[in-house]
DNA sequence: CGCGAACGCAGTATTGCGTTCGCGGTGCAATACT
């Protein structure tokens, strides 16, 4: 077996060997296991699936949050060589995917979105399809938008009711306890191998640092990457914020792009490749930049605010870094931020009144949509609510979303504490993922002392060496394709 | 909730002040229109 793994894994894939925890995922995949693997950023997540799909007989189903991250998939695949494979989504008009539909069956790996699993003729088609792995990409979305934003990750339990059920795959670079539960609950995994890597990341150091005024915070930003360059991300909290700073770093001559939700799809993908083409060193986004974003060598991530959550925080520093490189994570806050993402995660929430609104208007027999072109609901609303009232009753939905809203809350100040206690950033997030912490680098973090001078300098070195290596890798690469 | 921009007013300057208004994250799929 394991010879056998190996020599599929230098035939399709042109390695030698494993990185760390591959192996054991792909050996509990073929054993029929259901896994839950949390796997730092950059540690070849999407081989665990790839590999596993050239050795089983029948095809794998990826459930993918972002139509992005499916397209650059699939062409991932396509470069190695392999033709069956495909992304089903609404980029496809409906001829391509009523054809498509019905020879579904010739594809090795089939990419959806969880609301493109919900449709009833996917549904239909996948229920008499053979499938021998279903993998859940970026699987903390489950927990982290099924609640509150896009119910369909938490009908996914339901829908794997009506499939001969595969071994199931979750994947993921950040995930507590208590999301690893949220994953294996909806996705009704029994009892799942756990294979679990360090999050430690010791080459991505962490500051915090305080400002007395939010005026002066863009200052400190433009301060902040004329010392330590680029490339890097600049989190910011409001679209509108993330165009003005561009903006401005614009008219000061660094090369830099916004990125947020309100963008054309189109002009989205730009600056992604742009960023990942070194044609631009910086891209200022909201938090809608970054899953997917296979940089390398992204220097630093700095925030202009205080994240959501401590998961969000790491899923965002987690950019940095990839290469192995020292980077900079690197935060600036003012004592009131927390007023405006407390605001931003808990006001699009339905509260009692907009329930009762939904609930009278189902048992009228009217369309929830009519709600929603009055302005009395929004969009996100009547979904959440849909699901919920369907399974719960009101008082036990009011309940729930009331929940649901404080843990929003209490989440932001989680995040606040690790900023402003006195303690270790890099152990504290650590050990809010449930791991120790065996030892910390020079230049640990902000509250153990930082010197971004040294920093500066061995991220320079390092650099260097990564040139040489990955040019030996490329004449590597080129015999092989010759031979 | 809290901030900043825009507005309105006074009334003889090109500013000052109080008030209102608008804005504030994350994505899928499908539809309508060019």
């Amino acid at each position: 077996m394991t010879l056998n793994l190996h020599k599929v894994l230098f035939e399709k894939f042109g390695y030698a060997s494993f990185r760390a925890g591959q192996q054991e995922i792909i050996e509990s995949i073929l054993n029929k296991e259901d896994v839950v693997a949390i796997l730092p950023t950059g540690m070849g997540k999407s081989l665990c699936y790839q590999l596993p799909g050239y050795i089983l007989p029948s095809c794998v189903i990826i459930i993918s949050p972002l139509l992005s991250l499916m397209q650059d998939q699939v062409e991932q695949l396509k470069k190695l060589g392999e033709k069956r494979v495909v992304a089903f989504n609404s980029f496809l008009t409906p001829n391509e995917k009523q054809t498509l539909l019905q020879q579904l069956e010739r594809y090795k790996f089939i990419f959806l979105s969880p609301e493109m699993l919900m449709q009833e003729q996917v549904k239909i088609k996948l229920q008499s399809m053979p499938i021998s792995l279903i993998v859940a990409d970026e699987a903390h979305c489950i927990s982290q938008w099924g609640y509150d934003f896009r119910p369909d990750y938490l009908r996914l339990g339901e829908w794997l009711s009506h499939i001969s059920r595969p071994p199931i795959l979750a994947l993921t670079a950040t995930a507590t306890k208590h999301v690893i539960e949220d994953i294996s609950t909806h996705l009704t995994m029994q009892q799942p191998t756990l294979h679990i890597q360090s999050l430690d990341r010791p080459n991505i150091h962490y500051a915090a640092v305080e400002i007395d005024s939010q005026e002066n915070k863009f200052e400190r930003i433009l301060k902040q990457i004329e010392s330590f360059s680029g490339p890097g991300i600049i989190y910011t909290q409001s679209r509108r914020k993330a165009d003005v700073y561009a903006q401005k770093l614009s008219d000061k001559g660094f090369r830099i792009a916004s990125y947020h939700a309100g963008m054309d799809q189109i002009d989205r993908m730009f600056v992604q490749q742009q960023f990942l083409n070194n044609e631009i060193d910086w891209v200022c986004a909201t938090n809608a930049f970054g899953m997917g974003v296979h940089k390398d060598d992204i220097r630093q991530v700095i925030h202009d605010h205080i994240p959501s959550s401590v998961a969000n925080y790491a899923q965002e520093v987690g950019r940095a870094g990839r290469d192995g490189s020292d980077s900079l994570a690197i935060l600036f806050y003012t004592k009131d931020d927390e007023d405006l993402s407390i605001f931003i995660t808990t006001n699009d929430f339905p509260d009692e009144s907009h329930i009762r609104l939904f609930d009278e208007s189902i048992k009228k027999g009217l369309n929830p949509n009519q709600l929603i072109s009055q302005g009395l609901l929004t969009e996100t609303h009547v979904r959440i609510l849909t699901f919920w009232l369907a399974r719960k009753k009101i008082n036990e939905t009011i309940e729930i979303l009331q929940q649901l809203k404080q843990q929003k809350v209490e989440q932001i100040f989680q995040m606040k504490d690790i900023l402003w206690n006195s303690l270790c950033i890099r152990q504290q997030i650590v050990e809010f993922f449930g791991q120790k912490l065996n030892s910390k680098p020079l230049n640990c973090c902000s509250k153990c002392g930082l010197n971004i001078e040294e920093l500066i300098d061995s991220s320079k070195e390092h650099v260097r060496e990564l040139k040489l290596q990955s040019w030996e890798k490329r004449i590597s690469l080129l015999f092989k394709g010759i031979e």
